[in-house]
DNA sequence: TATGAATGAGTCTTCATTCAT
DNA sequence: GATGAATGAAGACTCATTCAT
């Protein structure tokens, strides 16, 4: 009866570590989560977690290249469009797309900041932000129209974790966000 | 002149713990923050700070307690208002002058999130932003709406530190963050 | 209202001081009643503890000479009287009498032993026990003879605080004890 | 040498712990005792105590579960045999032995009473002593004879320990002792 | 692929005590 | 007859990390 379970595990360990560990750093934060929690959860020892991850912040590390990867190509893509409004609009609703499914772990990035700031991975996520807002928004554009384009990247960041409780179907939820955060980017590109 | 220092040291130990204290939340998080290196920055040991203070926490809910009690007034006063647009823009607009006032404990809050949770503050954080929520968008209002008031405060809490590293006066700045979110009221009341 | 309990407290503290720590040491222990709890219980601050007893450690040895003046008296009139059984008898039935006036302080004795041992008190109080066993025992006596005297001693000792539980009038409780301590040392004295 | 002495340390550290724990306990009192303590003594660190156990209430709790073993099948042996005479005397006399194969937790719990009360084991230990009260007197004894079965119990917890300083056999005073508790019981057993 | 055993540095917190006022 | 403010030492406990096996 175990059996399938140990055979299933067999080879899928660092797969388990990632799964855990995002699932605890969303839940409590980066620091609140000790290596022992994860480790007791998977039934391991702390030391297993080494032999997978060199740090605990390599787990981190390795959860953040995994999981936004997409985003890092699609910026990329969008570096090399023009930058019409079309073109905002098309990456607001990818990026939109792109949020979705790495869900917890933008949780964790939203909830963590001041830890993260002190991580590796973030400098790497504000440079990818400022990369991001280039595209959206002209350097020489009016101030209020930057405005206008940080607050849809936040709304698309943090929209989805604080309509939790409201109630809805969370696709409903994502396209109204998204419908938020292009009207903003689509003013503040007409400019006033 | 360490003798004007002395002096001047006499009585107001406790404001000087939550001033190095609020610094060093906002800057490295809650967390990270040891109460040794309060101490150590303000030259007094660690029992002195537990003399003033209770627990670590304490000094955190000291610090929420005296720095939103204008928002918390504001709050209230916004409840016996009839929910116009012109309350809503005015309660807009008296929210963003109290966060500049209070600034580095949003800060702290907005970035440390997951903590923040945790902690007893989490907890009147939260029934405070509902009441907030309650008074700028109606409860039956269209989905959309509702991103829409949400967006406006994330954009007020958020707004002022995604901008630091842009050029440009900090009240020129919050006008434009304030107007943005103004907008985004305005709109949410109008409905579609 | 208060002003006739603020009256009454003028002067008495240090007597208020021993009477609440005397609870807290015996419901507590000794090491696990702190100062503060002291003082909190009578609304004064620890410094205030400090200028009626140099020490913690002073605290229940004004305690202890306190509460066992009638013991040390006794043992002391026990030394000069003849040692026949009725001396002996006359010495229990005392002592029990002794012990009742101050349950709690023997109650304390009993339960910190580790603690009082380390204490100035603990001394004197091993070597007044020793006194009274010299007193109901002729140091030559057979060995099971010496420990029905000791046996003695403890039942009058702890007696009265293992038959809490045990439903009765506790005067009553207190002349079965001393019965029982009769007895043994009744039997003590006239050997097998 | 110290490579035997490394050798043979390999695998006992668990045991080691409890060992100098027990003496130092007995020794000096569970509060008085610290965890650096003991560790210093083992020549290891205060985390390595906590590799094998998770605080310091479970260093006790394992030595008394280890300990006490054999009194907690004597007194469910106990339950099941009539209460005769003979029973009760063959308890005690059991009970003598395995009072001696753990002396020093004995002293230790003797002497910490008021510890000990507050602490997870306090509770055991007392509903033990309540069945073995239970198993020595029946419940509807007269009350002086229920005093006779509790001042047995006391003279074979107690005893010992303050027999330290007369001379003499630690095997004879054991059997003096018992003898003693035994006449107590038996008088009990048969009434006034 | 893991585990068992351990470490060193650090955490928050509590305590008895002191002393100027 | 007290308080306010502080200290130094110590407490139990947790953590990320290491390494021989």
């Amino acid at each position: 009866m175990d059996g399938t379970n140990q055979q299933r595990r067999r080879g899928d360990t660092r797969q388990r570590i990632q799964d855990v560990a995002l699932e605890l750093f969303a839940d409590q934060g980066y620091e609140k989560t000790s290596l022992r929690e994860i480790a007791e959860r998977l039934d391991v020892t702390k030391a297993a977690l080494y032999y997978h991850f060199k740090t605990k912040e390599e787990i981190l590390v390795s959860l953040f290249e995994d999981l936004t990867r997409p985003i890092e190509d699609l910026i990329e893509w969008g570096r090399q469009q023009p930058h019409t409004l079309a073109t905002k609009q098309e990456i607001v609703r990818r990026y939109s797309e792109a949020l979705a499914g790495a869900a917890p772990l933008f949780r964790f990035m939203q909830e963590n900041q001041a830890t993260v700031r002190e991580l590796r991975i973030g400098e790497v996520f504000k440079e990818r932000m400022l990369r991001l807002r280039d595209i959206l928004i002209d350097p020489d554009a009016e101030l209020i129209d930057k405005v206008r384009c940080v607050s849809a990247m936040f709304t698309l960041h943090a929209g989805m974790f604080v309509l939790q409780d409201v109630e809805g179907d969370p696709e409903d939820k994502r396209k109204a966000v998204l419908e938020v955060a292009t009207d903003l980017v689509t003013q503040a590109h007409q400019g006033a």
